[in-house]
DNA sequence: CCATGATAGTTGCATTTGCAACAAACGCAA
DNA sequence: TTGCGTTTGTTGCAAATGCAACTATCATGG
């Protein structure tokens, strides 16, 4: 009932967003060096993992809200890191497909990403870090859609 | 090197993040019932639990920009759900205390927060929940200070 | 004591964000 | 087929954000 009993340490979201706020610091070097956004980094290991999404795809994998991410791939668009296409199958889709130097700099940053996760995950056993991937599948699913 | 194993899957801060995203969605409607953002609320988290932080104390545990603090505890202030002081000990220092509002609304978002994280960690067992806080505190230790 | 660098907080300003409102296309049922 | 609710994406616009630059204060070394 009341909050007496609130405590910070033991709650799971503060939890999650405090660790999830050290990984981007130790990420944010990285992608300066390539004058790369957050999102722009998320919409690229999106596009990157499922080959030519459609925006709301990557609106679903990313929770970026889809105004922000039109513009977003807009800008992405403009400077050559992506290209959108009409789909066949869908004519209100907006297919999303990276462009070779699109490719270039996520492959430059996925190295880079998977370094900040080692070192997120250092002193872990690899039967912890699959013990922590399936409870926050659990998570995500406990909270599904 | 390359990224062609790369597998969103598998990639903890992906996991997280998704995680992190479904329980905000979870939260967004208790948050809206009361007109608090959701930064807001880490402010008020962050109160409740440390009494009566300076500022930059807030900065250090939600990551929220100073300046963006700054104007959003202006906000919350002249909303009436806090007050700031002066600290004695520093004179830069500006000390943040909840009112009777800013400590009700707190209190009555608290239970909401928990059944969230109740819904979160449905089919945990209490091991598995010691068990994930560990495993993020690691992570944040990690990639620490 | 003073000098130098670090810390706390605020403001200017340009960019980013997200809610509404909208248009276009889809899917399904009657 | 037509009609209606849903989905996809884009824009207007106000609010939020974050980097710089700045002031004030602290703290440490000489």
């Amino acid at each position: 009932m009341d909050g007496a009993q609130f405590d910070l340490d033991r709650f799971t979201p503060y939890l999650l967003n405090r660790a999830a706020g050290r990984i981007v610091l130790a990420f944010e070097k990285d992608l300066d060096s390539y004058d790369i956004s957050l999102g722009q980094w998320r919409v690229l290991a999106c596009i990157w993992h499922e080959g030519t999404p459609m925006q709301s795809d990557i609106v679903r994998h990313t929770s970026i809200d889809p105004s922000t991410l039109s513009r977003m791939i807009g800008g992405m668009e403009k400077r050559g890191l992506l290209k959108r296409e009409k789909s066949d199958l869908d004519s209100r889709a907006v297919l999303v497909r990276l462009t070779g130097k699109g490719r270039k700099i996520a492959e430059a940053l996925i190295p880079k990403a998977l370094a900040v996760e080692r070192s997120a995950l250092e002193g872990f056993t690899p039967n912890e870090v699959a013990k922590l991937h399936g409870l926050l599948r659990r998570i995500y699913a406990n909270l599904g859609g």
